[in-house]
DNA sequence: AATCGAAACAACCGCAGGATC
DNA sequence: TGATCCTGCGGTTGTTTCGAT
């Protein structure tokens, strides 16, 4: 594409940030707002990247930032949000107010990992740890458990259900395909298993006669 | 007090993808 | 329609802090 590497100018600051850098990009943003990154730096009178500057202001200088050490609610929601999303940190940070995907992906390669190692499960897949050993007679009995977490997303229907701000609370989801076919297995709310009261986050109903249930995350309907 | 290793955190880098021309 | 710009994301690295020796 040929586009030019934005921190490779000449006379831009790098590593960490001043006080008075801080100050500076504070000012400007508290004075016009977010946006434009590429051409903030210069209008803020800052010899740093557009990039940089994002990122700092993201992950440090927001005002609505929430300093301080995690909550062991907020260590078993970034858990049960792993578990289903994988290293989608944006997202899991969207779930935790105060919270930036930086601070949790690091808290996640600190704490939680070692946290989950340490109770004899995989980090990536959430599934207990299998020795080689274990693999091995498993398999000779033919003992194939798939624990595969599957999540299809479906749109919610065009009233009720909850769904109606599904778009503007997850853009960032694409709109999936038509389902192949009807629920085939019992199903559980997500919402409930991650902790959320139903008019906190969902209003999960009963998605048929059959009695399968749509999860319903803010807005986002799941088939669980 | 000095040194060393581990842990924690801030910041950078490369890439993907949407927007725009 | 393709090229380019720009933003945001996830992985990784560099630096700082802290505790043990």
């Amino acid at each position: 594409m040929g586009r030019s590497p934005c921190c490779d100018q000449p006379h831009t600051n790098k590593g960490a940030w001043t006080r008075e850098e801080d100050d500076r990009l504070v000012a400007y943003i508290q004075a016009h707002g977010e946006g434009c990154w590429r051409s903030l730096p210069k209008a803020a009178g800052l010899l740093r990247c557009g990039k940089s500057c994002r990122l700092r202001w993201m992950n440090y200088l927001r005002p609505d930032l929430k300093r301080g050490n995690f909550t062991e609610e907020e260590d078993e929601l970034i858990v049960k949000l792993h578990a289903l999303l994988g290293n989608k940190w944006s997202v899991i940070a969207a779930r935790l107010p105060g919270r930036t995907d930086n601070e949790i992906k690091n808290y996640w390669n600190t704490h939680i990992k070692r946290k989950l190692v340490g109770q004899g499960l995989d980090p990536q897949t959430h599934r207990p740890l299998v020795t080689r050993k274990d693999e091995i007679s498993s398999t000779d009995e033919g003992g194939d458990l798939d624990l595969d977490l599957t999540i299809s997303l479906r749109l919610p229907a065009a009233s009720g259900n909850g769904g109606a701000n599904w778009r503007a609370t997850w853009p960032e989801v694409a709109t999936p395909p038509p389902p192949p076919g009807p629920l085939c297995a019992p199903t559980i709310c997500f919402c409930y298993h991650l902790g959320f009261r139903s008019d906190q986050a969902c209003s999960c109903q009963p998605a048929s006669s059959s009695g399968h249930f749509h999860g319903y995350y803010t807005g986002s309907l799941y088939k669980i």
